[in-house]
DNA sequence: ATCCCGAGGG
DNA sequence: CCCTCTGGAT
């Protein structure tokens, strides 16, 4: 337990990031986009998925859909049917479309710049309207997804299990200057090693700061 | 079988 | 905190 304490005495979070950010220096968003309103839509498609599932579907959807306006012009049918292949198809495409009707009356058609506007779409929680923020408009964000959480709990960065707790912790933690860039590394580092199941820890460069891996040898 | 870069609802 | 929505990969 004595060990435990010096351990992470010896390697606070400016060793975390500074290892996270020579292991993964290139990290970045993988969803394709070529504007927010792309950005936000390929957004909310992308729960539940991977980036390259939601990224073909975006490929044909775009090229039909590229606007608000032009997504409502064709029948809530065929446009789950655009989506189908990446799940949850029937529920994300009412939020989606809901959304570009909320876009278009209160915005302009213009996606919203600010947290408190984004979070009243629906199918836009924290963590997709922190990734737009982000990625959009290079806003500070740190969204918390799944594989932040894990990562961050098992470095020991916080005990919270809900994310917006885990997400005030660590940006309060964090210069909010790497906010974006730590979020797309932890994203990257929860899945090429610390996955939920089978953590490689004895490959991991961060072993040395992380709990789970120094309590277990 | 079980898991995916979630959100909304009970 | 738990459940459900969905299909596809492994």
């Amino acid at each position: 337990m004595e060990p435990n304490r010096l351990m992470m005495r010896d390697c606070k979070i400016n060793r975390i990031l500074c290892i996270l950010e020579q292991t993964y220096p290139e990290a970045h968003c993988e969803l394709n986009f070529r504007n927010p309103f792309e950005l936000l839509v390929a957004t909310i498609l992308s729960a539940q998925t991977t980036d390259q599932k939601v990224n073909k579907v975006t490929a044909v959807l775009f090229e039909r859909c590229p606007t608000p306006k032009k997504m409502l012009e064709i029948t809530p049918r065929e446009f789950e049917e655009i989506i189908r292949p990446i799940g949850l198809f029937r529920t994300k495409a009412k939020n989606i479309l809901q959304t570009c009707e909320l876009l278009i009356e209160e915005h302009h058609g213009d996606v919203p710049s600010n947290l408190d506007d984004l979070v009243k779409m629906p199918g836009v929680g924290r963590k997709t309207a922190g990734v737009v923020l982000a990625n959009a408009y290079g806003i500070p964000a740190l969204p918390v997804d799944t594989h932040v959480l894990r990562v961050a709990n098992r470095l020991g960065l916080s005990r919270e299990k809900d994310p917006s707790k885990v997400e005030k912790e660590l940006t309060a933690l964090i210069p909010m200057e790497l906010w974006i860039d730590t979020h797309h590394r932890l994203i990257f580092h929860g899945r090429r090693l610390c996955h939920a199941r089978k953590p490689e820890c004895p490959v991991c460069p961060l072993k040395d700061c992380c709990p789970v891996f120094t309590s277990a040898s």
